[in-house]
DNA sequence: AAGTTGTCCAACCGCAACATT
DNA sequence: TAATGTTGCGGTTGGACAACT
């Protein structure tokens, strides 16, 4: 290990010469300097990071800035462990995106990128490499993932158009798991062009995030549109009502979640994650999820557009 | 008890993409 | 169109702390 540079929270913070004459701190950040940045950013708000530092009064360059808020300081992160559900989104998600550890995020609501990307360096690699070092599960890591052979055959690089496998889905057909990247890769397709399908949101489903996501009980994910009272019980006024928003821009979600937030809803989900399951059903039985079996989901998507789809 | 090694995670670095001038 | 600035990303490092010898 190289020799450790010196670095307390409270002193001693290194100094980086800029070309100017200004100092700019590195290292750990104080409790005062998250004061500062914490207040700055709920009464301001950011704009250029740069003039976050320096209008908040710190001696950092705006680039830490941001790191410290996004990564620390953001009051709508989550804290502490990850919980098992999180850990199979996780390998979902790395197993369909790879080390694109920011969109992993963007589908984790309150965790940060480097948080998943220091979880999966520390506790999965090593988890996934014990794991198949004892059993035949090949394991994929995105790193070199890219190269393997698909021994298994279970899912597909998305981005590759190469299969590798995902170890920890159900293994739906190939078609449902064409269907299943398709939805989850960005950017989101028009509803009537993309294959979701409108489902109401089974009991024990829970909108998380910012009403654009859910988390099943079962631990499935899916992203969730909301529609008025007035629609609940009608998937097909509902659907409709959906048609109707002209894109799915987070505008127009965000716009509809704060309606639902007010009047309350039944929330209308894109069957995005109804169709994987974190129980891991092997065993031949029925793979019903929650409200939804594969059977009726293969029915609701029959007529969709989808290359490699058979029924 | 002291030294060494391993682990975790916050923060930095370099780069690429994009925006602005 | 080029130069410059800003933002965001993934890889890597450094330091605190725990576990081990």
């Amino acid at each position: 290990m190289k020799k450790p540079e010196r670095v307390s929270p409270s002193a001693n913070f290194s100094v980086k010469k800029q070309s100017g004459d200004s100092k700019l701190r590195k290292g750990l950040w104080s409790p005062e300097e998250d004061d500062k940045l914490m207040s700055y950013m709920m009464n301001k708000g950011h704009g250029c990071w740069s003039d976050v530092a320096r209008n908040a009064g710190l001696q950092r360059c705006g680039k830490s800035c941001r790191l410290r808020w996004i990564n620390y300081l953001r009051p709508d992160l989550k804290r502490g462990a990850f919980s098992p559900q999180e850990e199979e989104l996780i390998l979902h998600f790395h197993s369909l995106l790879g080390n694109r550890w920011s969109q992993i995020a963007a589908r984790l609501p309150g965790r940060t990128d480097n948080e998943i990307k220091n979880f999966w360096n520390s506790t999965i690699k090593k988890r996934l490499k014990s794991s198949s070092s004892d059993s035949s599960l090949n394991v994929s890591d995105s790193s070199s993932s890219d190269h393997k052979d698909a021994n298994t055959g279970r899912g597909f690089n998305a981005l590759l158009h190469e299969q590798v496998p995902i170890p920890f889905l159900l293994d739906p057909a190939p078609a449902v798991q064409s269907l299943i990247l398709d939805c989850m890769i960005d950017p989101i397709p028009p509803l009537e062009q993309s294959g979701y399908t409108i489902q109401t949101l089974p009991q024990g489903k829970e909108i998380i995030g910012e009403g654009t996501e859910y988390l099943g009980e079962y631990g499935e994910f899916g992203e969730a549109l909301l529609v008025p009272p007035s629609l609940e019980n009608n998937l097909h006024e509902s659907k409709a009502y959906i048609n109707n928003l002209n894109t799915f821009s987070g505008n127009n979600i965000d716009n509809n979640y704060d309606n639902f937030s007010k009047l309350g809803s039944t929330c209308v989900g894109i069957g995005v994650g109804n169709f994987w399951n974190i129980n891991n059903n092997h065993n031949g039985e029925d793979t019903k999820i929650g409200e939804w079996d594969l059977e009726e989901f293969m029915r609701d998507v029959s007529s969709f557009p989808f290359h490699d789809f058979q029924c």
